[in-house]
DNA sequence: TTGACATATTCCGATATCGGAATGTAATGT
DNA sequence: ACATTACATTCCGATATCGGAATATGTCAA
């Protein structure tokens, strides 16, 4: 097995930067492809295929204009991703705080190594503990 | 080639669901790895993996701490997916209004086929038609 | 019809990714 | 020192993914 298969999670279709581009691009009004062909600089079956992936999980939508096909992002299937993202919104405030005070300490005293090959810390505090399962 | 490597992006780290989950169980709190294998019920390779693809793109911290290590999803590094989704927002305010105009619409006379498998619009009315170049 | 556009699909090889099983390593307890 | 606990790493096979090249499909124009 690998991957949720791309084509089935938005997640997995954003994973890819040209997709991101392309999402970019055709956030404000639609494009025929030859435009995003031109804009972006890639082959055009390339931008094809990607244009598929992100037309199977919806975030573009696709219109027909005689031989061209006009592509827009569907900017409401974000959402959900920038949801998920603003779960953490109120731990990056909260970890804000602690960083700034743990620098304060730092200066005052000696090293509080975070996140350095290994610590050891013997028996400290285990501060607050016990916090939400928020799970999607 | 393939993707950028997974390891090296968050949005790629993010695109897989147990790390999702994973991110979401230590987002509140730091937990040994056993914590976390008996939360989430996967074998215990598996998560040390996950964390590790986590670690390195900077999505959790570790410390040490006598024979356990304990993680904790570092939320600051989840801003740039929050932003860059929040890219798109006014867009989809923008769809909400143009969805309901056009649903309303639709009951009002005739289909309007947006996104259906293919409209092929030979010659009919196309709405506005030529819509604005505003480019990025 | 024939031909020129515009775009999609298929085939291919190189590389990633994931899960599972087995094994490695460091800290602790006795 | 030895066994145990707590994790990490490695090896492997199945499958996905991406880009490139070639080709197919559909639409308009003469």
């Amino acid at each position: 097995m690998a991957r949720a298969t791309t084509t089935s999670d938005s997640f997995n279709a954003v994973a890819e930067p040209r997709r991101r581009e392309i999402l970019s691009y055709l956030a404000g009004a639609e494009r025929p492809v030859g435009e995003i062909v031109a804009a972006l600089g890639l082959p055009q079956p390339s931008i094809s295929k990607h244009l598929r992936v992100l037309h199977d999980v919806g975030l573009v939508r696709m219109r027909c204009q005689g031989r061209q096909k006009l592509y827009r992002t569907n900017a409401e299937a974000i959402r959900p991703l920038h949801e998920w993202a603003a779960t953490f919104e109120r731990y990056w405030q909260h970890q804000l705080l602690r960083v700034k005070e743990l620098a304060e300490a730092t200066v005052r005293h000696g090293a509080a190594d975070w996140n350095s090959a290994d610590s050891t810390t013997p028996d400290s505090k285990t501060p607050g503990s016990k916090p939400p399962d928020s799970n999607t």
